[in-house]
DNA sequence: TAAAAGATCCCCT
DNA sequence: GGGGATCTTTTAT
């Protein structure tokens, strides 16, 4: 039995730090970043975590895909937002530590996920909209099977977190540690970097909090 | 206790 | 471009 591939050495792991800064500093700057379906630590490697699906997290199916759309949503003045009238019990993770996941579940059947940013207690987190498949194919289109074409696979929030099974069972989940999923850099960012109002709300519409990058296929519009 | 809305997706026209 | 699916969370009564 052979783990997945190693992550390359000279990728940088998200960090606590990087995240511990206003939602809406960190959104631009997290897209180029890879998501991996596995924390990247030995116990993650050798640990070949499955999901519901039963399909295996690990291996040659390891998903991965570069971000190339986010959005941020911050307590203060955001009636957009889930943190907006403060904690409750499903927003709580966004008022803990920066670095880790939150995932909420909407419209009856769907998942989305955020990064948590800021200080603790502000409330604060970015959430993944859209990433370009880099790694485990394979794996993507068969959690996808609606997808009829590939750039259909990982364009919108909810697909994304269907492709590489993040489900209510990785929310308060520490991407900078040992957590099921984790965020990794290469160096490369976008070319260029796109900003508009976000997509799929109905309050706080006109704030321009939604990144982007124009030059690829898989963004949600 | 009830009602409404929801950080969406998919299929149909 | 429009509407249905589907159910949890939150807010109002």
């Amino acid at each position: 039995m052979v783990g997945p591939p190693a992550l390359p050495s000279s990728w940088t792991r998200l960090s606590p730090d990087f995240c511990r800064r206003d939602a809406r500093e960190v959104a631009p700057e997290l897209l180029g970043w890879i998501f991996c379906a596995d924390s990247g630590s030995p116990e993650g490697r050798s640990g070949l975590p499955r999901g519901r699906s039963g399909l295996p997290r690990g291996r040659s199916g390891l998903p991965r895909g570069r971000i190339v759309e986010v959005e941020a949503y911050v307590q203060d003045g955001d009636a957009a937002s889930h943190s907006h009238n403060g904690p409750t019990p499903r927003n709580g993770v966004m008022f803990g530590e920066p670095g880790r996941l939150y995932v909420y579940f909407t419209y009856g059947m769907h998942w989305c996920a955020n990064v948590v940013c800021g200080e603790q207690g502000s409330g604060e987190a970015v959430l993944i909209r859209a990433v370009r498949p880099l790694a485990g194919l394979q794996s993507i289109r068969e959690r996808r099977p609606r997808a009829r074409r590939d750039r259909d696979l990982t364009n919108g929030p909810a697909k994304f977190c269907q492709a590489f099974e993040v489900d209510g069972d990785a929310n308060g989940s520490d991407l900078c540690g040992t957590g099921p999923f984790s965020l990794w850099s290469d160096g490369a960012r976008p070319e260029r970097i796109d900003v508009s109002p976000r997509i799929g709300i109905s309050r706080a519409v006109e704030l321009p909090w939604r990144w982007f990058d124009p030059d690829d296929e898989n963004v949600s519009r």
